[in-house]
DNA sequence: CCCGTGTGATACCGATCGGTATCGTTCGGG
DNA sequence: CCCGAACGATACCGATCGGTATCACACGGG
């Protein structure tokens, strides 16, 4: 098929990516299953069938790896909501259940490995390091678009339906993961149907 | 002074618990400020004003008081719903929200040192470990309570409502961690009550 | 053709990890 | 009064931590 393979060596096993992507995967795989804490650059290094001194030669410090894999997973989110917008031009409303959607399709991951945010925010105590800033402004990030959304979707109260609305979402992922709940994925969308159809927080009155 | 006071032994500091519950507090704090896996047993033997040998006679492993830590956690949040049943019987929706209030109140803390059962989930890789058989045993109870807070309350559908509030319960909390949501303990009360008006998920239509 | 860059492999660094062994001391109940 | 249990202190165990140094080799562009 393709005339020349971007890097294939002479390598028996699959065509490999080059070291850098393959750090981040196996440090991936490695973060979601044990913890960030939990796993050394050792063991992420040898799943990456390379060596520490290749993951040194990428990333100045363990903190760094972990930093660009926390950026990596919010674009991931960040481009669901970009996808939402696009697909639902002007309707709010199918904005915000495309948003919830993504969230549901992934709560089966989530049950397993957890959220990779919470999970990360455990391990890193203080408040000023740049993966937990990251983290942070990433969330920011998410009410902001989530209060647009729902703005163009004509509810009562932007900021108090989006403030609900993350509750929901960040809720239902934790309970996937300590799997109290069960039937998260379609209480989750109910429940954020029922915000939207609401407005805000209390309606009937 | 004293005629004879507990244990002051001749120590000029002040009156000393039992080194027992001395590890358990040092262990709280600290596995609260920086996280299970980062907290080694040496300083938490320093904190507690002992050695590291006193802690290994009361407990046989760190997974243990972690564990034993957990379940004091877990009984913490139990009594509060204890507490919610005794001062409003037959009153479902008064004992709801003592509870969320309960939460509500604890947000301050959570947003500064997270929740323990989240925070610790994430380094307690495998599922079958004690602790988080523990964690998820609790979660499990304090939903089936939460249901039948919601049966006393009236509500058209207990096991949707007290699901939607599990979520918002949860979420709460991580969101007072991340900081992205601000007067999340308003927005979490008015929320729960607009599910305790509402019954279900949606009641709009 | 050859040279520099990125790579793999190995060994090493000091520090710390969870957990254990061995002491002497202290203290309270029979 | 005295004996045993609990305690405090210290040193130690092998393993692993994050991070560094060194060296040989493969390979592609000039």
């Amino acid at each position: 098929m393709a005339g020349s393979p971007p890097r294939p060596g002479r390598d028996t096993r699959v065509a490999r990516l080059p070291p850098r992507e393959r750090i981040l995967d196996a440090a991936e795989e490695l973060f979601l299953r044990e913890g960030i804490r939990a796993v050394g650059v050792q063991a992420i290094a040898e799943r990456a069938s390379t060596t520490k001194m290749a993951l040194y030669r990428h990333f100045a410090t363990k903190d760094a790896l972990i930093e660009e894999w926390l950026r990596i997973v919010a674009a991931g989110y960040s481009s669901a909501f970009d996808r939402a917008q696009a697909e639902h031009p002007d309707d709010g409303r199918a904005q915000v259940l495309s948003v919830a959607r993504f969230v549901a399709d992934g709560l089966p991951d989530i049950a397993q490995r957890g959220c990779p945010f919470v999970n990360s925010i455990a391990g890193l105590p203080d408040r000023d390091l740049p993966a937990r800033r990251l983290i942070e402004e990433h969330k920011a990030t998410q009410l902001r678009r989530l209060t647009g959304m729902c703005e163009r979707a004509g509810v009562r109260a932007p900021q108090d339906a989006a403030a609900e609305l993350t509750f929901l979402l960040e809720g239902a992922q934790v309970s996937a993961q300590n799997g109290s709940v069960d039937r998260v994925a379609q209480r989750l969308l109910a429940a954020v149907e029922g915000v939207l159809d609401r407005g805000g927080a209390a309606g009937g009155r």
